[in-house]
DNA sequence: AAGAGGCGTAATGATTTCGTCATTTAAGAA
DNA sequence: TTCTTAAATGACGAAATCATTACGCCTCTT
């Protein structure tokens, strides 16, 4: 899950970030709008943070004009001006949320997780296949019941595939989403972090595999029923 | 754009209600959770509005058993109850946005429009010709219900003729489009990969070929009501 | 500061795919 | 019909893709 912050002050910027990492999310930040402007084009991201006010173009216009390329990137505006009047014409101009300055991080974290979900038409926390349910608040994953040991990537995965159910996701669209920095191309790190993934959450007894391979496409999480 | 408003104060209801309606909503109401319920299911709204201290089953409740139902439709809740825990609280149990009581009428309203935008884009992923179902996504191709297994390149070549169904599409065009490098002029991978193409998806019976040589100009996909 | 675990990289081998070429078949023109 | 050329087909081998293992660096913890 890969987010886009865009926000000047640096104290603030930094502690923002630090906490969305330690959440798993990959993150770009930028602190003026016309670089937020160029990195939300290059990238697809799941969620923009945006501060309004900011150097270059204001918040604003950042999102008057990504919405002008339609791009429907959800944006979260973040900011201290707070007349209701502000907020109503953030929001009218395409804004997903709206949070006010000073903020609590859980919120903050907690308003991103809702924009997250609607985006890809989920409306819980928690997502069902087969017999993992993923918890996508706590961040872990149970097998029939019981806690499965992921790491951080390994978790990252399965909920970018879990959310995609039934979609073929390419080896780039995960590092894309999934990975900070970009990704040589010769590597193959998204292989061997599916290969393990596999062994951890494969069934034994059945050989049908959740996580399917798409030879030159990329993989497709399956649940059996389909 | 129909909304289900539930709250038990009754001049803030129908101060909402009156709101809404002249925003051009068509709003129904009702005071507690039990009926809350009941409307929701019998009607597909766009956008619930849900207080939490209601009488019955309370807000909380009633947006996760309707979670738990697969009710996907965007839930707003609007309570008093404002410390950070119940926010986040709220969030995570499937809510999608959370607005404190007193609030700016304005401001609900921009709220409101902003989870109908959301909801109302559906990305419609499947292409069907004759008894061919293209799943795009899932870039899989079903024939009267069942699995086609297609290389990545078949499928690509089938995708885009499917995509220009009724058009003639040359040789050069679909190296351009599916192969990365140029294809040398003397090459047929063209022909070859069509050949592999039709033998998995024709119709044994049927001596009509889905795709049909034009012979000088290329190739084009025609079903065959057309 | 040392140990452990996470994670990226490289290497290897199995498997599939796909382009080429040679040959056959079919279409259209004379 | 016959000739010409375009297209279809089949076989084969090179190349690409993928799974998996082992290794080593880095980071975090203690």
């Amino acid at each position: 899950m890969r987010i886009l912050l865009v926000e000047d002050k640096v104290r603030l910027r930094e502690a923002i970030a630090k906490a969305l990492k330690q959440s798993g999310y990959a993150v770009d930040t930028t602190d003026n709008g016309n670089d937020a402007l160029w990195m939300a084009q290059q990238h697809s991201y799941n969620v923009i943070l945006l501060d309004i006010m900011i150097p270059g173009i204001d918040g604003l216009e950042v999102l008057v004009k990504l919405r002008d390329q339609k791009d429907d990137t959800p944006v979260l505006l973040l900011t201290a001006k707070d007349t209701i009047a502000d907020r109503v014409k953030g929001l009218r101009k395409g804004a997903d949320d709206y949070l006010i300055k000073p903020f609590a991080l859980e919120e903050l974290l907690a308003r991103i997780e809702a924009l997250c979900r609607r985006s890809f038409q989920k409306s819980t926390s928690t997502i069902e296949i087969d017999d993992l349910t993923i918890n996508t608040s706590a961040k872990s994953v149970k097998k029939n019941g019981e806690l499965l040991d992921l790491t951080a990537r390994e978790y990252a995965i399965l909920e970018y595939l879990a959310l995609k159910e039934g979609a073929v996701v390419s080896r780039t669209e995960i590092e894309e989403h999934i990975y900070d920095e970009l990704v040589s191309p010769m590597s193959n790190v998204v292989d061997s972090a599916i290969c393990n993934l596999r062994r951890k959450i494969s069934n034994e007894d059945l050989d049908k595999e959740l996580i399917q391979t798409k030879r030159g496409q990329g993989y497709i999480l399956l649940p059996t029923s389909k």
